[in-house]
DNA sequence: TATGTTTGGATAGTGCTCCTATCCGAGAAG
DNA sequence: CTTCTCGGATAGGAGCACTATCCAAACATA
């Protein structure tokens, strides 16, 4: 299929389409000769889920190239290319080590750890994008004057590990690794929304339990 | 305090100051001579609070003010409140309704909300910005041509209603109904970052016990 | 009192991101 | 042969979150 169509199939206008593929988010078509390129079901299938991305999970395109790379990279075991993927997902911005705050969100952030027993995150703290952006949000919170017991956090991450257990599972029944590799990096930023959408309602829900509609 | 010292003591510049004050995200300090405005405490903590929002949230100006406007509002009941500070909080973008997969990720979110007991969630599916969240991300998925059952969906609503639960458990533990208000926005908005992180790190964590590191 | 500094308000500009509009000459369609 | 459409290149635009500059009044210091 040629652009304009591959536009009409995906809704995406022709000019934002060669943005993207000037930007390196789509692969080049197969170029028929100077004035035409052929593309194929795979770009399209690539272009709706650059979409998702971009859209539903709200990532900056540049990231999205990142992220695309390691999907792309097979020269790496399956663990290396999820991890690499999913660590160039975007995050919250650096901590000012010299915080107190941030000094004492990682200290709780460390015991929360232990608390729940989650040995091998507890190796990756110096490393994890993930381990920062709870350290940044937690002292946000205390900078607030918010105080709580680590208890009540270790409740969330409990819920987490909950939910994370479904996201493998469900990326475990993909066969390929190309696939799997796709599924987690979606499920991760297209699930955001989800859940984030789900919390809200079930606030929702239970606040009306609670208190009625008033 | 004068403007220099409210900066100092946040961290945040002068000039960024005077442009929230301008954008009406910070009420205007008690002005003592045409040259001097005096800030106190409370500025200070509601300056903390709008950067909260908008550096660890990711809350867009504009977004910030109009859930500044609905937690200062005591004109209106408490549920009420809460529930238009919430609803102000940022989407995704507005669904294309007259979209196959649009139509029939409604579908699914209604069942859903049979299938979890959801009766007074039900009744806001027309007006909850948190339900047309859920059907443009959900369509998205499956536009992506992936397929799973609604008890997978089902599953993390569960997970998110055990969440959201612990949300107004913690809200409860503040007296006043202002203070309600903003834990209630702020157990939203910087909780969002914290449970993701939280559920990033669990799927390190479940992942390295799964497969290890290779 | 003289003088340099600081204050808050107004306004214009910056850097970034994500597109979008226009132009162009080579091919395809009728 | 004319007209349309193609893909590539480039420039432009809109929105956002600041940021830099200017100004006159007022304060601080000597």
């Amino acid at each position: 299929m040629r652009l304009a169509e591959l536009s009409r199939r995906s809704g995406v206008a022709t000019a934002t389409i060669k943005y993207y593929l000037r930007e390196g988010l789509l692969p080049p078509g197969r170029q028929i000769n100077t004035t035409t390129a052929e593309y194929d079901e795979e770009h399209l299938r690539r272009l709706r889920l650059v979409r998702a991305m971009i859209q539903v999970g709200r990532v900056p395109v540049a990231t999205v190239r990142e992220v695309l790379r390691h999907v792309d990279d097979d020269s790496l075991g399956l663990t290396v290319r999820l991890g690499a993927a999913l660590w160039a997902l975007p995050q919250v911005p650096e901590p000012e080590e010299d915080d107190a705050f941030v000094r004492a969100a990682h200290r709780e952030a460390e015991e929360l750890l232990d608390l729940l027993g989650w040995s091998n995150a507890k190796l990756l703290t110096t490393i994890s994008p993930a381990y920062r952006s709870l350290v940044v949000a937690v002292a946000a919170f205390r900078r607030l004057g918010y105080d709580w017991e680590t208890e009540l956090l270790a409740s969330y991450a409990r819920l987490m590990h909950e939910t994370a257990k479904l996201d493998l599972d469900f990326v475990e029944t993909h066969p390929s690794e190309a696939e799997k590799v796709e599924t987690a990096v979606l499920g991760t930023v297209l699930t955001e929304p989800i859940l984030r959408a789900l919390r809200r309602l079930a606030q929702e829900e239970e606040s009306a339990r609670r208190y009625g509609f008033e």
